[in-house]
DNA sequence: TTTGTGCATGGCG
DNA sequence: ACGCCATGCACAA
């Protein structure tokens, strides 16, 4: 025994009080360790401590806990799956799964074995390793696994932590430096200095990430179709609080990235091209740890697609672990710079901290900018609110605000926390848009809307169009363009926002999707056929009002030759070429070159395209002039009796939100704004929203809407509920269908301001 | 006076 | 009834 060395390469001591055993060697002998080494390797932490920059980790499939596949240290304490994934050793035996391999387990490594005297090596490790200056790891790797768990029920049982009882490992550990060491303390700087693998993969998924999280920030269009089986699409609506995905064929469902320029892969991965048109709604998903599952509250829950999962995790090794998302209070993003962090997510997800001051904790954004917050806490009655300080910077960089909501993922195997936000763009682009006053106020700011968003070319060599109001609006924000009388009422909205109720709050997210639902259904909207317009002037504006509702179709370009013949362009949606098509013809909201019967020459995508760039570039610009003079309202006589109902409930939509207590607000409503309710719009729509709530068993709706609003609704006109179930100001109802002329109808509840609901009624035909 | 900090309060789920 | 958390608020710097 005179000199060796321990087998630990990160170590390599040579001298040790006492030498242990460590993992099997090919020679049959086993890793030589010193006492510190030994001790890691015998608490089960050894690649927890030494490992964990490097790459590899994974989780186990059962309890989440951290693995360091690969490793030989770690091999003994887990099992590769046949359904492929990592289950750790503990739940293995659980599961009685029969282990496949590992029958060397050194010593009898294992839970039981270590148990005895863990107590005691558990200190001594830690006094050990602190010295190494990765104690943190240690921790990290701890947190989250259910080694923590073991350890729990292993430390002593005096619990001096005032909240609640549980005990947290860390907390009885002794103290790892967590202020100002953030080189060994931080949650998620395992990336620091890690491996030039770890590295690139790091890199690899923040590339996708940053474009996924640019597309959040934009937030999806979705346009949901009833289908006229009765199969309710409430996914919208339901899935934020149910976590379903409602991918019905029937369900004909779309959803557009606004991105000013849409990645290709995001075109290309199933939006435009995706032959079933399976919709990809914005899904609330529960944690991947079971446990949390029931503890996290669903507003908490990440609401990422699956499509974005894929892009940014699609091919590299990392994999995104979408932890939870908040919507940011007026306190979250003001000036401030606390951001109150839900307590269950704060401590499932971040480091477990003992001492309020906490630690500071370094956290990615979209852009790969690094920034460190303090990760804190307050005793507050017996318990603790977590809070991130010093969050100012990051949220001003990101331009959020009230009602913005920050994403909070984490980077596996790296463990690295990401944070990505979606703008909520009902908090700008409500502001942007002005009080209603009238229904043809309404319609003009229908119309501004609208032109804004045409106000950009039409992006034709993404296969798609994409809209940019968002883009506008960010922009004169960023460019300090906001108008001081858009600055108070941004400041009141912020407050309004957060105050009351995070439900309502997701409801108007919800609202805008649809709402640019409705912008992208007017470029999907084409005027009936054979029926012409009455021109309708409204504010110097000049509107085409048609009896016949529009219909739905693919969009297209209608041209005019000059000899005075119509010609309608489309796009193939699998190789995007133009096609010229006869102009009194519909297209599905799906057509690709195999459909074109009116031009044998041209029905296949192998077919040139017919048209030059710059023909293509005049036929975009003559379409953007066509839009900029079309808008599609709806059927007159509806219109016609919204304006009447309105006109009678100039008290709906007021109360709710903090309206009462806010004077300049009050003073707003009392300027004779139109308020149309919900429900007189359903009433108009022929059915009560109530009776269709209930018809199509959504009466969870209505009980959680009834309890959310104070303010008064119209007394439904055949149902003999006094009670409206739906609060005017922030009912979502993305779509109602009814069979009257065999049609099925879509009404999109838009919320402009919060007293203001826009409705639409959208016609489809098929 | 303003700004930052730590805790208390109270609405709400 | 309880706990979370948005915000108020007193005190400090």
């Amino acid at each position: 025994m005179g000199s060796r060395v321990c087998t630990n390469d990160l170590c390599r001591a040579s001298s040790s009080q006492e030498w242990k055993k460590g993992w099997p060697l090919r020679s049959g002998e086993f890793a030589n360790l010193c006492d510190k080494c030994g001790s890691a390797y015998e608490q089960l932490v050894f690649c927890d401590t030494f490992h964990s920059k490097d790459t590899g980790w994974r989780e186990c499939s059962t309890c989440g806990k951290h693995l360091h596949c690969g490793c030989i240290a770690s091999s003994s304490l887990l099992e590769l799956l046949d359904s492929g994934g990592v289950k750790c050793i503990e739940c293995t035996r659980t599961s009685g799964l029969q282990p496949t391999s590992n029958d060397e387990n050194p010593k009898g490594l294992s839970m039981s074995t270590t148990n005895n005297n863990s107590e005691k090596q558990l200190t001594s490790v830690d006094n050990k390793v602190d010295g190494d200056n990765v104690t943190a790891m240690n921790h990290e790797q701890l947190d989250n696994s259910d080694v923590r768990n073991g350890l729990k029920d292993l430390l002593p049982s005096h619990n001096d932590d005032a909240h609640g009882g549980q005990i947290k490992g860390e907390e009885v550990l002794p103290p790892r430096g967590e202020v100002g060491n953030m080189s060994s303390s931080n949650f998620n700087q395992v990336s620091i200095g890690s491996s030039e693998a770890a590295k690139v993969d790091i890199y690899k998924a923040n590339t996708g990430i940053k474009d996924l999280y640019e597309s959040l920030a934009q937030t999806n269009l979705t346009i949901a179709l009833a289908s006229p089986s009765g199969n309710s699409n409430h996914a919208v609506v339901e899935d934020r609080e149910l976590g379903k995905t409602i991918s019905s064929f029937q369900q004909v469902s779309r959803s557009r990235q606004l991105l000013p320029k849409p990645p290709k892969a995001i075109l290309a991965t199933g939006l435009e091209t995706n032959a079933s048109m399976v919709p990809q709604i914005r899904v609330a998903r529960p944690p991947a740890e079971g446990r949390l599952k029931n503890q996290l509250l669903p507003r908490y829950w990440p609401r990422i697609t699956d499509q974005e999962l894929q892009l940014i995790s699609g091919d590299s090794n990392s994999t995104i672990v979408p932890l939870f998302e908040k919507v940011l209070s007026a306190s979250d993003a003001g000036r401030i710079g606390r951001l109150v962090l839900p307590k269950a997510c704060a401590e499932a997800y971040f480091p477990h901290i003992s001492q309020p001051e906490g630690l500071p904790l370094r956290i990615q954004d979209v852009k790969g900018k690094e920034w460190v917050f303090q990760f804190r806490f307050w005793p507050n009655n017996n318990s603790r609110m977590y809070v991130l300080e010093g969050v100012t910077p990051c949220i001003q960089s990101m331009q959020l605000q009230a009602g913005d909501t920050v994403t909070f993922s984490r980077i596996d195997p790296e463990g690295k926390l990401l944070m990505g936000f979606r703008k909520a763009l009902n908090t700008i682009a409500m502001q942007k848009l002005p009080v209603i006053s009238g229904y043809s106020g309404l319609l003009q700011s229908l119309a501004d809307s609208h032109l804004n968003a045409l106000s950009k070319p039409l992006n034709s060599a993404g296969g798609d169009f994409s809209w940019h109001i968002m883009e506008k609006h960010a922009s004169d924000t960023k460019d300090g363009l906001l108008l001081p009388s858009m600055l108070a009422p941004e400041r009141k909205r912020s407050r309004n926002i957060g105050s009351k109720s995070k439900r309502l709050l997701i409801d108007s997210q919800d609202a805008l999707e649809l709402k640019l639902t409705w912008e992208e259904a007017q470029d999907m909207l084409l005027p009936p056929l054979s029926e012409k317009p009455s021109i309708l002037t409204i504010e110097d504006q000049e509107f085409e009002e048609y009896e016949e509702p529009p219909v739905f179709a693919k969009r297209s370009i209608f041209a005019t030759r000059s000899s005075g013949g119509q010609e309608q362009w489309t796009q193939c949606d699998s190789c995007s070429k133009w096609r010229k098509l006869p102009a009194d013809i519909l297209l599905p909201p799906k057509w690709t070159c195999p459909d074109n019967i009116w031009d044998h020459s041209r029905c296949s995508c192998s077919a040139p395209d017919e048209l030059s760039p710059r023909e293509l570039e005049y036929l975009l610009k003559l379409n953007k002039e066509f839009k900029k003079r079309r808008m599609i309202t709806s059927h007159r006589m509806l219109r016609d009796q919204i304006n009447n109902l309105s006109h009678k409930t100039p008290e709906i939509g007021k109360g709710g939100l903090d309206l009462n207590s806010d004077p300049e607000r009050e003073e707003q409503l009392h300027q004779g704004s139109t308020r149309v309710s919900m429900m007189s719009l359903l009433q108009v729509a022929s059915l009560p929203l109530e009776t269709y709530l209930k018809q199509n068993g959504l009466t969870s709706l209505i009980s959680e809407q009834e309890g959310s609003s104070g303010s008064q609704s119209l007394p439904p006109a055949t149902t003999g509920e006094s009670e409206g179930p739906v609060h005017e100001d922030h009912c979502v109802v993305p779509w109602f269908k009814s069979t009257r002329a065999g049609m099925m109808s879509l009404i999109i509840a838009e919320m402009i301001l919060p007293e203001i609901l826009l409705p639409l009624f959208v016609y489809f035909r098929f």
